[in-house]
RNA sequence: CGGGACGUAGCGCAGCCUGGUCAGCGCGCCUGCCUUGGGAGCAGGAGGUCGGCGGUUCAAAUCCGCCCGUCCCGACCA
């Protein structure tokens, strides 16, 4: 392709709207542009990046034995009333009236449409096992788009469903499904690493995140330095830890001290001159199953995923300040589990502390010496907290970091869920009719696209894999009005284009300043400038994007050069 | 939805506090000349309901109110 024909609207400076690096260099480089929150136009340079990725999608899943489909962008109500997720899916699901008042919806996910259009279509086991894809534009009316494609609130997802005959069936096409995302993430050119992750509002009995590593990431992830373990941090497990040693003597009862204005743990910590490990924050829930108090040790943090789970419901959230006063008898910051007439969730950390500081419920006091059993009846003890850095391995004991992510893929293990609710069965061998047990797995494409710019960038702008550029070779004439050089340029150009090389082809008139720029910015792997110099010695210049490396190659041994270059970076 | 910031030419910004020679700068764009190995130079030119509506005032980009839009920090998710 011409450069000069092509949509390739360049920024020198960085738009105010943009703050991540993907966002930046993707506007700057003009691949895409804004048209409202969290929804862009993908210019000509943009889509050919994200064609490359789906490519790469579309191959693995064939490969796979997966089998491509595509569904409709908008879905009728009634079947989101049957999976009963109309009720529970909440704002982010774009409602729309058709012009005779029916109810629709512009699909977040396609599990409704997919499950009708099997059970519809699928009646024996004979048919099975089966998993459908698809490559298509989805919509959530997210709370708050960000980062450009990274949260947008329209963006390319890929997504899977597969329908098995047993448990076992659905176990392996989940491990197929884990062995492809890995090999299409590898292929993307992408640093990742694989995580537990809590099934959220989707359901199911567990499920893996792919996640990209990245500072800009909006997701934490607990990953072990030793071995293999890593989870999402809300799903991350604590180790039950060891009684600590320091607290008071058990046996004394607990007393109220006058703690005045001293709510935080911090306050209560310099107040008493205990350590925060000695304090016992009680945190006020509210649920859809009437409020709770959880407890959890001063330096610790609420994992509110692990308290939804274990109490099973869908919503939790602290209980506002007059709320707290009607339960407790105090104001928020004197809550404490001693006389609390509330079921109380401790986590292990406190259950395992001998004596602590927590609040009386009363103003202005403090309970020490506080003992769980002894001084108050613990409903039920659990992991409850976020894991730190300074928390083992659950798995092996080492040590743990925490990382940022970006998350682009996620499996799912569904089960019965949406074949139940839709009723999708069919007769097994028996004759008997059973549900089918389904997994699903999405792939954000457009996020891909931006994940791999976080990870693929410099000062000077993007510098892509090879398997995501949107041309594998750029070609710099520094001239074009000098005629050796212009000719030297296109016949390059045309011997490139015959070997099947992508190539973009600089043909402005511009100075050789202003291609460099642009050329550093949209970030081709290769780039070849042909100048008189180096004509001169029967020579061109290649220059590799990342490693900045310049290599002065014989224009008769160019072509091969470029082609064994992409060859081994495509498939070394 | 809570907290913070912003909205002036395609992009980046100044002007606003202290109302009146304030419609300005840089980049980009158009024409011509010149130049050609890391965003050149000269000359000429096009382009703006100062986010919208309303109010105050002799007078509003500037002060006030409401609305809209955008971005950033927290609860959702690929």
């Amino acid at each position: 392709m011409l450069f000069s024909r092509l949509l390739i609207p360049t920024l020198k400076e960085n738009p105010a709207e943009a703050e991540a690096v993907s966002h930046r260099l993707l506007l700057r480089a003009g691949m895409i542009r804004k048209l409202a929150s969290g929804i862009y136009n993908y210019l000509p340079l943009g889509l050919r990046v994200l064609r490359k990725v789906e490519g790469i999608v579309r191959e693995e899943m064939n490969r796979a034995g997966a089998q491509e489909v595509l569904l409709p962008a908008v879905q009728p109500a009634e079947l989101w009333e049957e999976s009963g997720r109309w009720h529970v899916y909440g704002k982010e699901l774009l409602r729309l009236k058709d012009r005779h008042s029916r109810e629709f919806c512009f699909g977040p996910t396609h599990e409704e449409v997919i499950t009708d259009l099997v059970r519809r279509e699928v009646h024996s086991y004979r048919q099975l096992p089966l998993n459908l894809y698809q490559i298509q534009v989805k919509f959530r009316d997210e709370i708050r788009p960000r980062f450009g494609l990274i949260r947008g609130r329209e963006f390319i997802m890929k997504d899977a469903y597969s329908f098995d005959v047993d448990e076992a069936g659905a176990e392996a096409t989940y491990e197929t499904m884990y062995q492809t995302y890995h090999r299409i993430f590898s292929r993307c050119g992408l640093e990742f690493k694989i995580v537990e992750a809590d099934t959220g509002p989707i359901g199911g009995s567990f499920s893996h995140e792919f996640m990209v590593l990245a500072d800009t990431g909006e997701d934490l992830l607990a990953s072990c330095t030793a071995c293999a373990y890593g989870a999402n941090l809300e799903k991350a497990e604590a180790l039950p830890s060891r009684p600590n040693p320091m607290p008071a003597p058990v046996g004394s009862a607990p007393e109220e001290v006058h703690t005045p204005e001293v709510r935080t743990i911090d306050e209560v910590a310099a107040f008493l001159k205990v350590s925060p490990q000695d304090i016992v924050k009680t945190l006020i829930y509210e649920t859809d199953r009437g409020p709770v108090a959880v407890l959890i040790r001063g330096d610790h943090e609420v994992n509110e995923v692990k308290v939804k789970n274990l109490l099973r419901v869908t919503d939790i959230s602290l209980a506002g300040p007059s709320r707290v006063e009607e339960l407790t008898g105090a104001e928020v910051g004197f809550s404490g589990p001693v006389g609390l007439k509330l079921p109380i969730y401790a986590d292990h950390a406190v259950a395992a502390l001998g004596a602590f500081v927590s609040g009386a419920n009363r103003k202005d006091f403090h309970l020490v010496n506080v003992n769980p059993q002894r001084d108050f009846t613990i409903t039920q003890v659990a992991d409850l907290r976020t894991v730190t850095s300074q928390d083992p391995c659950p798995r092996c004991g080492a040590k743990l970091t925490i990382l940022r992510g970006i998350e682009v893929g996620h499996i799912f293990k569904l089960g019965l869920k949406y074949s139940e609710a839709l009723k999708a069965t069919f007769l097994d061998a028996d004759g008997q009719e059973v549900f089918m047990f389904m997994g699903c797995y999405g792939i954000g494409v457009s996020r891909i696209v931006a994940a791999a710019i976080e990870q693929g960038h410099d000062e000077e702008g993007i510098i892509w894999p090879m398997a995501l550029a949107p041309f594998q070779v750029g070609v710099v004439p520094i001239s074009i009005s000098d005629e050796a050089t212009w000719e030297a340029a296109l016949s390059l150009y045309e011997d490139l284009k015959n070997a099947g090389v992508e190539v973009l082809l600089d043909d402005r008139d511009e100075r050789p300043g202003v291609k460099f720029k642009d050329f550093d910015l949209i970030g081709l792997p290769l780039r070849v400038v042909i100048g008189p110099k180096t004509l001169a010695q029967g020579k061109a210049e290649v220059r590799h994007r990342r490693s900045r490396q310049i290599a002065l190659v014989d224009l008769d041994k160019l072509l091969d050069y470029l082609k064994d270059n992409i060859y081994s970076e495509l498939h070394g």
